[in-house]
DNA sequence: CTTCTATTAAAACAAACGTATGAAAAAATA
DNA sequence: TATTTTTTCATACGTTTGTTTTAATAGAAG
């Protein structure tokens, strides 16, 4: 079935990918930037992606998919634990996964933060692409929300659900940096990166 | 000196141009979708800007010139009224102005913020231009909130004034959508507007 | 070994890109 | 009006873009 270097072409191509995506953008990335650094043959991309918008779908979807999952699973967990999560549960469901995931991704973990990151300001054909893979967890973190603060409008809830993403992209994508909050990966400093973010968006969330 | 029909090209292309780079970014615009919707020669963007990158620094100039002047001033009012503004005055002359500046611009407005944030995300070699222009403000205020905020060391208020920042900038660049914070650009909703996000970003500064 | 399928490779395609040139037109100056 | 400067225009240059095509290479199955 799948010879072994076929998988590592493939791979290749969506490591590389991701971290030009994230980079430059979908425009500002070229197949052949792509292919240059991947060392495959350009002729790779479309063998086994097909085109250049099911390559960045087919990024969208590894990302996404474990993100998807984790959060769900840990808010699903609360939920099970207590009849009414309170907001500061909520959001550590929301932050958490996301936070441990992509920052666990090794050598891919910046570029993997700032892809996702770069999704939100893509043009509306590409930000389609990666609303889809995103809305489930979507939807259900804002009924969570509505339940834990029955006094808010739907409307206000979703702007500030909005910002609460705003906040953690922007804090995923700047890791590692000079001044960013998250300065390494280790499991006690995430945990108290998350008890930060938690602590900066709960008080907004309810005020 | 300047003729009409000149300024009217020269004009028209700064006002496309920002509205496709906000959109699409740099990458992903092309002087031809710009001069197509400019209904205006290819030449022109050369002719008076000389090129595709000196185009987007024009872009950012007129934007910043006027927000960072007005955060500069409301800052120094404070200051000068009280000896130490508080955490939710500093915030205020921070978010008000360009609240003001980029809703008061029209049509233009919802492109205006957009494009401020996009700059944000574009590659090195196109936010090294904006970040230049907004420089300025972003020390001052940094410097405000230490003074503010003692107790806090230098890199903690440097990622919190960078969310402040993300957390503008998609209030502003999400403006008039549906489940947006500003709907309408009245002054009083506006006055509302600045007073929320104070209340959500202050609590998350402070803690 | 032969056959078949999966993968890689090289080359070419039309289209779109940013930029440059030189002539036409318009506006300003005298 | 005559002259000079500014602005527009059509056109073309050399690259780079995403995609396609055709041939070569490998691996598995019979």
């Amino acid at each position: 079935m799948t010879s072994h270097s076929s998988k590592d072409t493939k791979e290749k191509i969506l490591d590389v990918a991701e971290r030009l995506f994230a980079e430059n953008g979908f425009a500002g990335t070229s197949l052949r930037n792509i292919i240059g650094e991947a060392e495959v043959n350009l002729s790779a991309v479309n063998y086994h992606y097909g085109s250049k918008e099911e390559l960045f779908r087919a990024v969208v979807a590894r990302i996404a998919k474990s993100v998807v999952k984790g959060q769900l699973e840990r808010l699903a967990q609360y939920e099970a634990n207590k009849d009414n999560p309170s907001v500061e549960d909520i959001l550590e469901a929301f932050i958490a996964p996301p936070l441990q995931i992509v920052l666990s991704s090794g050598d891919r973990s910046t570029y993997c933060a700032r892809f996702m990151g770069r999704c939100r300001v893509e043009p509306d054909s590409i930000r389609n692409i990666a609303e889809e893979e995103f809305h489930g967890s979507q939807k259900a973190f804002l009924d969570a929300f509505g339940r834990a603060l029955p006094d808010f409008s739907r409307n206000e809830l979703a702007w500030k659900l909005d910002l609460v993403i705003a906040v953690l992209v922007r804090t995923l994508s700047e890791a590692k940096k000079p001044n960013a909050l998250i300065k390494n990966t280790s499991p006690e400093h995430l945990q108290a990166v998350a008890l930060k973010l938690v602590g900066f968006l709960a008080s907004g969330l309810c005020s």
